[in-house]
DNA sequence: ACACCGATTATCT
DNA sequence: GATAATCGGTGTA
């Protein structure tokens, strides 16, 4: 089994889940092509006391409801009418955490996500953002609610990263929450050729 | 380098 | 009817 088990998604820190998945590689297979990247930067939304997170107060609704649900699933929606965002659901039933995958490295399909993106070079825009990615994925409101333990977009042991080669600042479009905008839940992959995005 | 702004629609109130 | 966990283009320097 390459994907991360269930074990892994299931644990109420997830600060350390979305630190620890700096480095594991996002794989997709969608339409017949396996594309794929090593994680290079996440945030964490931490539920129901976090007021940058969906999920705030206790807030469910028929987009939110998937983060409720048992850990190692995934969480996508549509965003500004135009891009997808996808987040990763952990912790266990009830406790309504999410990890938002913000860039990748690309690795696997390259030529896939190139075509995905309407690019001809590999530079740092093709997936340094969170929506920038799922499009070079292909991931979409399709996958939204799909078991990160299938065959269809899962996650899997990727490169081992020293922890001084993670950077950890603010997140990024939260100023909506306030003094929690201010938090440091992000956590970004240091010499990272395709970041260009600004640390906080 | 950085600031500004328009695009476009699922979802929420 | 308003909002949005963004992006890419344009303009100024």
């Amino acid at each position: 089994m390459k994907q991360i088990q269930t074990a892994f998604y299931v644990k109420e820190d997830v600060l350390n889940i979305a630190r620890s998945l700096i480095g594991m590689k996002l794989m997709t297979n969608i339409g017949g092509r396996l594309t794929g990247g090593i994680i290079a930067e996440t945030e964490a939304y931490a539920g129901v006391h976090d007021k940058a997170s969906h999920a705030y107060g206790g807030r469910k609704t028929v987009r939110t409801e998937v983060m409720y649900r048992e850990g190692g699933i995934a969480y996508v929606y549509f965003s500004y009418g135009m891009h997808h965002l996808f987040n990763v659901v952990t912790a266990g039933a009830g406790i309504p955490h999410a990890v938002l995958i913000r860039g990748i490295i690309p690795q696997v399909g390259v030529d896939w996500q190139l075509k995905r993106r309407k690019q001809e070079m590999i530079r740092p825009q093709l997936v340094n953002g969170p929506a920038k990615l799922c499009q070079a994925l292909g991931i979409t409101l399709q996958q939204n609610t799909i078991s990160l333990l299938g065959d269809s977009v899962w996650i899997e042991q990727g490169e081992k990263i020293n922890i001084a080669d993670i950077i950890t600042c603010r997140r990024v479009g939260v100023d909506y929450a306030g003094k929690d905008a201010l938090l440091p839940y992000r956590f970004v992959l240091k010499h990272d050729s395709y970041r260009t995005a600004k640390i906080n």
